[in-house]
DNA sequence: CGAGTATATGGTAGCATATACTCGGTGCCCTACT
């Protein structure tokens, strides 16, 4: 397929009058068969990159999409879209008539997209009739949550990837805003990408101001929080912890006439709506929400994301802040943040695992004679179905059973041996998500440039600090690197640790170096100590 | 892990302090009720 021809679909399906290079790279490797994962900015036009292909490739485009909501609004642009295939969304609340007619309409048109849940995955009805389908192109949005979701909230997640498997590997189209190295490399691993295309367009948003504040006691950080915020220019979104904080927060706003409405996943449909809508239109000035605030927001003009406390990850942090000042206009990136923030998030990573549970789940996988599915499997251990599959995901990653063509079967393995390594699976995890908590800490204490911090926390390396920072304003960024001289460990080389074996060197600053470890996640190391010791050593990439 | 609330203790009056307990974030789906 040539560039024009490329181009001109774009025009024909879309409307889309100029192709960025970065959506023609990846189209075309989508339409010579290729694997892709494109980790590209919102607002980027990261859906044309399945969109141009659905009208040209025959078949059925099945695009997996963690929001009901997020599938409705894509949907509608679609049918909005001047010559853009058929599209549906097909979900448990689609009544048994239409969703027939669904299915008939991607079993005889040409061209289809057919939006899903992962957890439809689960439904073997649903499965049967994806199988009978003719897929063309097999497509992940938000792929992040793979990473994000997929171990403890919404298992399904981890079984897409089996999904892809069981309909004969279509080409698959991975999509998200925001991914570090190694939630890209979990992307690629549990899809089962094969030699997959990875365009990464930069990161970097320069006309975001990044600003952290830091307090001692919570009443102080309250209180700087609503002046700030008070202060600023709207639109904007403050981010909170709790969802009692949201109607705090809203309330004490309220009292300072700035308009302000909350938002937590816990509200009623119709509200949420409400307030989504409202400010999208421009009449609330600030909405506080907890993290359940940001999926589908469309608002170019959002002039400050401000956080109230720490999130748990540097990963979360980027993405929220992301969605300020998307029209290229300044915008202010402020944390308020006290160290005690990063508990609520060492609590949400869970203490330890149901050993019993595990073995329950194993035995049952054992007893059945070339396999179960995961429905049957479900029923007969007398576990919540989402346990279940989170349990699964649990005993594949220890390589005790394997899931093919919907059916989980034990492989060789001694039961005792099996929830071991399952347990130690699920430690791994907990170490790698606690190392992402330290992270964030990292991030709001850093005397260095808070951009080079977080980009280089994503994989891109920012040469000079950026001006547009705290710390650069402050002029510490500068001392530090001054002080620091060249680094024995510079951003990006590998190397091995004597007892945590290889890592990647994410970040450096003058005294200390911070390493992502394969099994022990992010870990910060006195420099004075690594080369006293002689803790660390280079290796080749 | 940490904040907030409820109950217990200590020493003889209400009140300070100690200890115990609860709760905290993201959304699918499906079933049982109105």
């Amino acid at each position: 397929m040539s560039q024009t021809d490329l181009a001109a679909a774009a025009q024909h399906v879309l409307g889309i009058d100029d192709l960025r290079e970065g959506q023609r790279v990846a189209m075309e490797a989508t339409m010579s068969g290729r694997d892709v994962l494109a980790v590209m900015p919102t607002g980027y036009g990261k859906s044309a990159l399945y969109q141009v292909p659905a009208a040209l490739l025959p078949g059925v485009t099945v695009v997996v999409s963690p929001l009901l909501a997020l599938q409705r609004d894509q949907v509608a642009a679609l049918r909005a879209a001047p010559a853009a295939p058929r599209a549906d969304a097909l979900n448990s609340t689609t009544r048994a008539k239409r969703a027939e007619a669904i299915w008939q309409a991607a079993e005889h048109d040409e061209h289809h997209i057919l939006f899903l849940a992962p957890e439809q995955f689960a439904n073997d009805e649903v499965m049967a009739r994806l199988a009978g389908l003719d897929v063309a192109q097999f497509v992940v949005d938000e792929a992040h949550c793979i990473s994000a979701w997929g171990h403890d909230f919404r298992p399904d997640y981890l079984q897409v990837g089996a999904a892809v498997e069981r309909l004969g590997h279509p080409r698959v189209v991975a999509l998200t805003a925001t991914a570090s190295p190694p939630v890209r490399d979990e992307i690629v691993e549990r899809l089962h990408l094969r030699d997959p295309l990875v365009v990464v367009q930069g990161f970097d948003r320069p006309n975001l101001h990044l600003a952290v504040h830091r307090y001692v006691e919570d009443d102080d950080r309250r209180d700087g929080v609503v002046e700030r915020v008070a202060g600023l220019a709207g639109p904007g979104l403050l981010y909170v912890a709790t969802r009692k904080d949201t109607q705090w927060y809203a309330a004490e706003l309220a009292e300072r006439g700035v308009v302000a409405l909350g938002y937590h996943g816990g509200m009623r449909a119709p509200e949420r709506r409400e307030v989504h809508e409202r400010f999208t239109a421009g009449s609330v000035d600030v909405v506080v929400a907890t993290s359940a605030f940001g999926m589908g927001i469309d608002k170019a003009d959002i002039r400050f994301v401000l956080h109230a406390a720490a999130p748990d990850a540097p990963d979360t942090y980027y993405q929220e802040i992301g969605r300020a000042g998307r029209d290229g206009e300044p915008a202010e990136a402020v944390l308020c943040y006290r160290p005690e923030d990063l508990g609520l998030h060492r609590f949400h990573t869970g203490g330890s695992v149901d050993e019993d549970a595990l073995r329950t789940v194993f035995a049952a996988v054992r007893r059945s004679e070339g396999g179960i599915r995961l429905t049957d499997l479900r029923r007969a251990v007398e576990l919540p179905a989402r346990r279940v599959t989170g349990i699964v995901n649990l005993l594949e990653q220890a390589d005790a059973v394997r899931v093919r063509r919907s059916r989980v079967t034990a492989r060789d393995v001694r039961p005792a041996d099996a929830v071991r390594r399952a347990v130690e699976a699920a430690e791994t995890r907990q170490r790698v998500e606690r190392s992402r908590i330290e992270m964030m800490r990292g991030y709001a204490e850093t005397t260095g440039c808070r951009r080079q911090f977080l980009l280089g926390y994503l994989g891109e390396e920012l040469p000079e600090p950026c001006g547009n920072c705290d710390t650069c304003e402050s002029g510490s960024a500068y001392e530090q690197l001054q002080r620091r001289g060249r680094d024995p460990f510079p951003v990006g080389a590998h190397v091995e640790h004597a007892e945590w074996g290889p890592g990647v060197v994410m970040s450096t600053e003058e005294d200390r170096l911070t390493v992502l470890f394969e099994t022990e996640g992010y870990r910060t190391l006195a420099l004075e100590a690594v080369q006293a010791e002689d803790l660390l050593s280079l290796t080749p990439a």
